[in-house]
DNA sequence: CGGGGAATTGATTGAAATCAAGATAGGTGG
DNA sequence: CCACCTATCTTGATTTCAATCAATTCCCCG
């Protein structure tokens, strides 16, 4: 077997705590019904989701839903981040995506799931038996739409990791990166324009982009030294030269 | 400008010779009607999508579709192979995926293509404008919610796809294009099971698979060696070892 | 304040890229 | 129909970028 810098081990992180979890959730209070998939329901119908929706809330490293479980759920992020991931039987992993409140998982075509989506910070999401949300993606055709129309925009940017995974040296992929953390922390709001605010680990970095840990950490130092980025701790990067960076992630 | 090994001049390809088009297609008696997206619909459905569906055909090397481009017509791949690809400025170029028989493609959030699809072999498509069939698909539920599974199954093979380019070393990664192309011959059915029949060229393998023409050309040379593999010319392959290969491609 | 995982930094190795010839074969015109 | 020409593919020599191996150092949390 070979070893893995960066997967961890499963079982460790399978260690459930009692938490909020059947709540009722209340969608008209909701606080990314305006970015989610709901987004496109009016009061009256955004009830008829509500009557099938449930709360479901995780602390750090906890597992949402694993590859090769039945996927009886799909969820909708509302606060937090997640990851999601798929491994070789060696322990190799692969980051497929981040996810951000107002983001949604757990869609399979088969009846288990393809990859396993972990809680990066405390998350809370809704979600909804399979059957039940199919069944309300006929009753209200514009949420099917909406779905689909977000299935195609994941498609796309699956299609973009694969040119960065596939073609881009280590230090395009880290610009890219950044550029790419530093318009989803301009969505969250709380930090100034050109910031990054990066909760997840180095190691995680690291098997988003298909490098190393160590790699990753001195591709940030070498970013640092050239003066396009400032680092204010492991978790928060000031993108001094955007432009700078751009062109190195298109690599031009 | 890096050197782009294997990307190709795009003008070169823009030659367009006049061939079929704007012929009527004939949803009855098409040979990919039982696996492709209109597999869902009856005799008097598929009359609607006749209606509005127009044979577009190609031959080798020529452009279907163009990243960039407006984004106006979804294609309906009927025979033929086509590549979907992604460039950098600088010419690196990244193979999304290759298309069969039955599939689709020109699916856009954007109004703009975000891929370019390619003819490797002279092809047979229908195509609708986007407006059209997306009329279409809220006529027809049932054709709306299959192009939408075939899109997640195609995010999901994206993901697949992501960690291959991510994780796997060249000699993996060959095993796992072999046993797919294997996959896919034998449901074009011409050829005895356990071979593959391989229409593109080293360059496109290598920029599906994240590598250089070089190092795909040494691991078929290896995989022959070790006696996987049998090579009956350049695009046709015998796996003499199916259970190896795969035990290669997954790592274990 | 102390322990331990996370991050950084350094030294070395190694797998695949690059550079450079040849070999093969597919398509075209004589 | 064959021979040539050019693409494509293979093979070999060398380089390089990122991985691996190996310490520290940094902080985060209890």
């Amino acid at each position: 077997m070979k070893t893995s810098p960066t997967g961890e081990i499963r079982s460790k992180l399978r260690v459930i705590t009692s938490e909020h979890c059947n709540h009722k959730s209340a969608c008209e209070k909701c606080s990314v019904r305006h970015i989610a998939m709901c987004n496109v329901l009016d009061e009256e119908e955004i009830n008829l989701l509500d009557d099938i929706s449930t709360d479901f809330n995780r602390d750090t490293k906890q597992i949402l839903c694993a590859e090769g479980d039945p996927a009886d759920y799909l969820f909708n992020l509302q606060e937090g981040t997640v990851r999601l991931s798929k491994m070789l039987p060696d322990g190799r992993r692969q980051i497929t995506g981040f996810l951000f409140p107002g983001d949604f998982f757990g869609l399979a075509c088969k009846d288990v799931y393809t990859y396993t989506a972990e809680a990066i910070t405390p998350v809370k999401t809704c979600r909804f038996k399979r059957g039940k949300i199919t069944e309300k993606f006929r009753e209200l055709p514009k949420l099917g739409e909406r779905v689909f129309d977000m299935t195609t925009t994941e498609l796309q940017s699956a299609h973009d990791q694969m040119l960065l995974l596939g073609r881009k040296s280590a230090s395009e992929k880290l610009c890219s990166f950044l550029l790419y953390m530093a318009e989803k922390t301009k969505l969250l709001g709380t930090y100034p324009v050109n910031q990054a605010y990066l909760p997840m680990s180095r190691a995680d970095v690291a098997d988003f982009l298909g490098l190393t840990v160590e790699t990753v950490s001195r591709q940030f130092t070498k970013l640092a030294q050239a003066g396009l980025i400032r680092l204010e701790g492991a978790h928060h990067v000031i993108l001094t030269d955007p432009e700078a960076l751009h062109d190195i992630a298109e690599g031009e």
